[in-house]
DNA sequence: GACTTGACTATCG
DNA sequence: TCGATAGCCAAGT
């Protein structure tokens, strides 16, 4: 299951950015999205996996505060930008 | 095994 | 657009 995950999260470009939902169906997981943030919380801090590259489907992020601060900077530094705290998944969002 | 727990999602008013 | 709600399902107790 993480390495599955993993696996999938290597593969996102940066400036994309992809919902837990197709995380987990990329893994191999339909319907296992709450799985699959399970799993990115098991990452170690210092990781070099793009985790925060991966929102909720309503484009939001659903870490509590201090590390959600971290990804919306991560995210913005790769062109990725919220507008009113939403990420426009139509132009963001990552399909291979 | 039964029960609870979520970095979730789809649906509805 | 937003909050409430009801499903979902692997892990942990």
């Amino acid at each position: 299951m993480l390495t599955a995950i993993c696996q999938v999260l290597a593969r996102i470009p940066a400036g994309r950015v992809i919902t837990y939902g197709d995380l987990a169906a990329m893994a191999g997981y339909p319907r296992a999205a709450r799985r699959a943030g399970q799993a990115l919380r098991q990452l170690p801090a210092d990781t070099a996996l793009p985790w925060h590259r991966v929102i909720n489907a309503s484009g939001r992020i659903s870490l509590p505060e201090p590390a959600a601060q971290r990804q919306r900077e991560r995210l913005e530094r790769e062109g990725v930008i919220a507008i009113g705290g939403r990420i426009d998944l139509g132009r963001f969002r990552w399909q291979p």
